[in-house]
Order: C-alpha cells, then sequence, then structure tokens
DNA sequence: CGTTAGCAGTCGCAGGCACAGAGTGCCAAA
DNA sequence: TTTGGCACTCTGTGCCTGCGACTGCTAACG
C-alpha cells in the first residue's frame, strides 16, 4: 500500500500501460478500455489486471472516464507525464526536412515574408494553428537613420536596421528646419548611433537628453531631440504575432462546439491572451508545452500549445509554435516545432 | 390564368404577403405559413386564400418549402425582389449615426488605421463580418521621392504620397551611386512628377523609358529606371482587404454546419475570392447586394454580402460592406453600410 | 501476494414506435 | 374569388428496448 499508490512514482509496468493508453487516445480519439489495453500493450497481462492498474491511475489523477462504462481518457496531468517522461519522438522523415529546409532557403526575404511562411509551414505540416511572434527589433541594430522635410514642422524620419528592415514615421516638430539642418542632425546621429542595437540607442538618447544642456550645441540638442521622437516608432499598432491555419482546428470533435470555437477564434483576434502566455515561454530554450489548464486561460483549456523560441545569434527574439486540441499528435508535433524554430533563427541569421 | 401567374409582374396583394414572409423568417428563422401569415399580414385574408397565394409565389420561385408540412422559405430570387422593391429601410438612429461619426472624426489617422476602425464598425453595428478594401493608391499623389545609399549598390527609395502615406522598398541597382547622384536624381524626379498621380507617374515613366535614348543625358535615365523600380512597389504583399468581426458568423444556425465554417473562414483567409467579388461592385454607386448563389462562389451560397463603394473627390478608390447569411436583417443593415462607406470617405477626404 | 476468470451492474447509444403539431392541397359551398 | 373543412404528409420528440462496452468486485489459482 505505501509501495507505489502513495508514491507519486509509478512501477515500470504502470507507466507502460499509461503510455500505450494515452498513444492509443491521440491516435483515435475514443476512451480506451482495459481490454484493448491488455491486448495492445505488448505486456501479456489479462483484462482484469490492467483493470487494477488502470484504477490506481485513476487514483493518482492521470486517466479519468468520462463516464461509468466508457473506458479512460488522460488528464492533463497524464499528458503532462507522458510528454515529460514517456514520449517517444518521432523524428520528421529526412524528405519533410529537405521541405522545409528548402522552404526557408530561397533568398533573402524581409523579416515578414519569413515569419509568415514559418507559421504557414507550422500549420501545413501539424494540421493545427501556427503562430509566430514578430520579431521584437530591440536587438536589431541601427544601420541608419535619416531625415526629410515633408512641410513646415512636419518631417519623416526613416529609420535602416540591420535586419533589412526600414521603419519610417513622421515627426510633428516645434519649428521648421532646413534640409541642411536636418542632413546634419542626421550626421550627427548616424556618427554616434550607427551599428549600435536599438535599446542601447534608447538608453543613450535618453541620458543625453538629461545632460544636454551642458556641453551640445543647439544643433546636436534638436537631432537628438528629432531622434527620441523617431525612437519611439509605433511597434504598437503592428500585430504582435501572425497566426495561420486556425481553420485546421475547426476539424477537430473536441472542439466542434460553435460556442468554445467562437471564443478561441476571438481570443486569436484579440491577440493578447495569447501573447501573453507565449511571452511567457520566451526566456525558456527548447520546446515548450502547454496542456490545457495549465495555461491558466479557460479557453484553451482543451487545447495544448507547443513552442519554441527563436533567435539571432544566440539572442532570443521572439517564440514560434502550435496550438491544437489536447489530443494532438505531440510525438510528430513537438520536433516540428523545435526544427522550424531552428530553421527560422538560422534564417534570419543568415541575412544579418 | 393569364393574368399574373404567367407574368412576373405581382399584384399588390401578393407583394404584400412576400414582403411579410421575408420579414417574419428573417426576425426569427423559422419557414412561416399561411395561418401565420394570415393574421400578420394586416391583410384580413383567410389563411386558405393565403396558401392560394403561395402557391402561386412559389410556382414563380420566389418561396420555397423546405419539405411538406413546413412553412415556406425566401428563395434567393424571394430576397432579390424583396430588396429590389419590398423593402422599407430603417435608417439608423440619430444615436447611432452620432456614435458611427464620432468614432470617424478623432483627429487624422493613418488610412490603415481609419480602414481597420471602419471595418470594426460595420462588423459591431450589424453583428456580421465587416470588410474593407484597402485603398487603391493609384489615385493618391505622389508628394516626394527620394532615395537612400544603403551599401553598394543597394538604394532605399522613398514615396512619399499625398494620402499621409510613406512607402519604401530596397532597390538593386547595377552599379554604386553616390549620395549627389541620387539626390540630383531625386530632385530630377521630384520636378517631373511631384504632385501627379500614381497611375499617371507610372504611365509617363514607361513612356519617358520608351524614348528615352534620344534626348536625355546619363542622369536622367538612371534616375527614370531608379524610378520605375522605385514604383513597383510591393501593393502584392500587403492585404487587399481587411476583415473583422468573422466570429460573429459562427453564431447563424444556417452555418452552424463546422464544415460548411471552416471553407468560408478559408475562403476570407485566401482573399482572392472574396476580393475578386468586392473588385465587382467597385465602380457601382450606391449600395450593391449579393444574395446567396448570385455571387458565383459556391461557399458564399447561404450568404449574401452588401456593398457600398467609397473614395475621395468623387473617386472612387475602395469599397466596404459585410458578409452574413443571406437571411439578415437587410433594413437595417443597408444604410449602415451606406453611411459608413460615406463617413470613411468623407474621413480620408479630409486629410488630403 | 499478485494475478486471473467470471459475473453482476452501470451507462450510453441506436433503432423502433407512436404521437402531437404544423402546414399543405384540394374540394365544395358561399 | 374567397372561404371553411378535411384528409394527408412530414418532422420532431419522447419513450422504450436491446445491445455493446466498460468497470468493480469477489473468489480461486499458482
Amino acid at each position: 500500500m505505501d509501495r507505489k499508490n502513495s508514491e507519486e512514482s509509478l512501477d515500470e509496468r504502470a507507466r507502460q500501460l499509461l503510455r500505450v493508453l494515452v498513444t492509443r487516445y491521440i491516435r483515435d480519439g475514443h476512451p480506451v478500455g482495459s481490454r484493448t489495453l491488455s491486448k495492445d500493450s505488448g505486456l501479456d497481462l489479462s483484462a482484469a489486471t490492467v483493470r487494477n492498474v488502470m484504477s490506481d491511475l485513476e487514483d493518482l489523477g492521470f486517466i479519468a472516464s468520462p463516464h461509468t462504462s466508457a473506458g479512460r481518457v488522460p488528464t492533463d496531468k497524464g499528458y503532462r507525464l507522458f510528454v515529460d517522461t514517456l514520449i517517444k519522438l518521432k523524428p520528421p522523415t529526412s524528405q519533410e526536412v529537405r521541405q522545409l529546409e528548402h522552404e526557408f532557403s530561397r533568398g533573402v526575404a524581409s523579416t515578414n515574408a519569413l515569419v509568415a511562411s514559418a507559421c504557414d509551414l507550422l500549420s501545413a505540416f501539424t494540421q493545427l494553428a501556427g503562430v509566430v511572434t514578430v520579431p521584437k527589433q530591440e536587438h536589431a541594430e541601427l544601420t541608419q537613420i535619416e531625415f526629410l522635410p515633408l512641410s513646415n514642422d512636419r518631417v519623416l524620419a526613416i529609420l535602416v536596421l540591420s535586419s533589412q528592415e526600414v521603419q519610417n514615421r513622421i515627426l510633428h516638430l516645434s519649428r521648421s528646419f532646413t534640409e541642411d539642418e536636418l542632413r546634419k542632425a542626421a550626421n550627427y546621429l548616424n556618427a554616434q548611433f550607427a551599428g549600435r542595437n536599438l535599446a542601447d540607442v534608447r538608453e543613450s538618447i535618453l541620458e543625453e537628453l538629461k545632460q544636454t544642456r551642458k556641453h551640445m550645441n543647439r544643433a546636436m540638442i534638436d537631432a537628438i531631440q528629432m531622434a527620441q521622437q523617431a525612437m519611439e516608432i509605433g511597434d504598437d499598432q503592428r500585430p504582435e504575432y501572425v497566426i495561420a491555419g486556425e481553420t485546421n482546428l475547426m476539424d477537430f470533435a473536441e472542439l466542434s462546439d460553435v460556442e468554445k470555437l467562437r471564443r478561441l477564434f476571438e481570443a486569436f483576434n484579440r491577440q493578447r491572451d495569447i501573447l501573453h502566455l507565449l511571452d511567457q515561454t520566451l526566456k525558456a530554450h527548447g520546446v515548450q508545452i502547454i496542456i490545457g489548464h495549465e495555461s491558466g486561460y479557460q479557453i484553451l483549456d482543451d487545447c495544448s500549445v507547443v513552442t519554441a523560441s527563436y533567435g539571432v545569434d544566440d539572442e532570443i527574439v521572439g517564440v514560434l509554435g502550435v496550438i491544437g486540441p489536447t489530443r494532438m499528435a505531440y510525438e510528430r508535433v513537438i520536433p516540428i516545432v523545435d526544427i522550424t524554430a531552428k530553421l527560422l533563427g538560422a534564417a534570419l541569421n543568415s541575412r544579418s
């Protein structure tokens, strides 16, 4: 009695049975019963014995029965144990790997294009919804900054980043500047900041703004003030992640309830919750898995999220992954997410 | 016999009954029978008489019965007659109008922001899916063009448009240019083209490219060639329309079939079909209605699309509207689409 | 003591049936 | 031409039943 029931550690036999149960349930979606398990486990046990073990597993909260006369299904806790210690990953076939690599290998593309295609690939290969956060530019280097006079007090600021990215923003200034003044300001800023990353630049600018009055001339002050305005560039309005293949989720029985589906899709559009969730996995290296209620969001109760962070030069800049029903083919999905993250990182890297 | 059955023209009584039938069916979604109609028509006819008229209407294809012992529902043809000649529009309350105007009145916003907010409003006010095509820039004026040297043969081209819009693109040139050369090219192009609309500019450039060799110097040719590359700016990758409130469609019984829903959402993502449909309504002034199969797209068989074009300065630049089930509240939706189009046009106008 | 066979009991699900409700079509009378 | 009446059709619902798939328990077995 004190040997295994009260211990969290299961003996090998129980683990094997749980493994088979989860695998089978993932494969065909029906609750699985003791007879099936007895035949399929490879353990040569009678159904009755299996029943005893299943009863233990149920007591420990790894499996549950939807109703008296159905088989058992894994609980979130069961899935957790499964993905942590029982799963046997199925690496993608070399055929698939080639295909993935091919998609990433066609020439230098814009960041957005790369992100979008990673997202499409995730959804296509897993038949789930793919999500990719668009890279934070904080770590991109500022290659060049320029100002263009528009009219009166309006000036167009242009930031060229190392990541093939160009951002522009219209500044409203306190007075009008000549073309020459603007060019000087740009030159000054380029000399100061070109080649440093955005977070750095932002910080330096704030710094300089403080001690500004002392040792700087009028032109420098103007330049710094322009730069300060330009740096606030609207990361706000552009989407923070892209999502693809949401429609794949409509096929799953556990989500066929239209009301549930609706709330899920609304969450996708709202962005906020999903983003918050993705951000939580940002720090960690390797593949992260969030199962059912672990997310803390009720909408995702029947869903799992598999993510991996990606980056350039050891610097994590974003996270990608898939969202699908808790009953998903983890052993296939995990390697795909993993490799996609690596390929996206490499693709981004190869251009800077 | 030859008086009305064979004629397409219905007498006033039949028209009234059809009007009431459609209205009621739209309101509560049940097939409506002769008894109900007899009581609700305001015509003081017996159910039996109504039955005769309904039989005629069915023969003419305006209504149909789902099965023997259900009431009748409007066919697409019935809806068509309804919206064309029977409908009594319900203009939005002044409260609603104020609210709409308010949303559009807060300061100068970017084109994209205006389009997005129009889309949100459409979906919020109608409880359907709102769509807005992003304005074609063909008719926007080119305010300014500039070139920025990046590295070697790469040059950043910047187009400032009258519509508060800035586009940029990286050009790959055959040789490297000095800053001074680039400035001269920009000056030349600005002198030539600033203030003219994009379509115009594009045409002129092609023109000049043809007769180039004769009377132009080297610098001019370079400038024109750069401009030509810059003008191909990627309208391709940005979305051609925005859509909001798709999730509203999930509530409708006629679309509750998940498979149908899925195909509809996929069409939204694919953009192509929907865009093609919207483009067809672009030329026409006023509100356009496409009912069920009229669209020609099977996915939209149970849907209607209500659109109106919007523009600046009498020039149509886009179209907006809603997509919803054929059984939608046309009398409310039509005025809302109409007024939203006008407000969006006005908002775009007020900034140029 | 763990394992096994057997058995009773529970529950969901599909099929069959009858019934009520709604609506039509037709006919004969006003 | 309109109307009331009547027979008929069809669907949706509730109810019952039998079947199948499990489980849990108990007693026997090695």
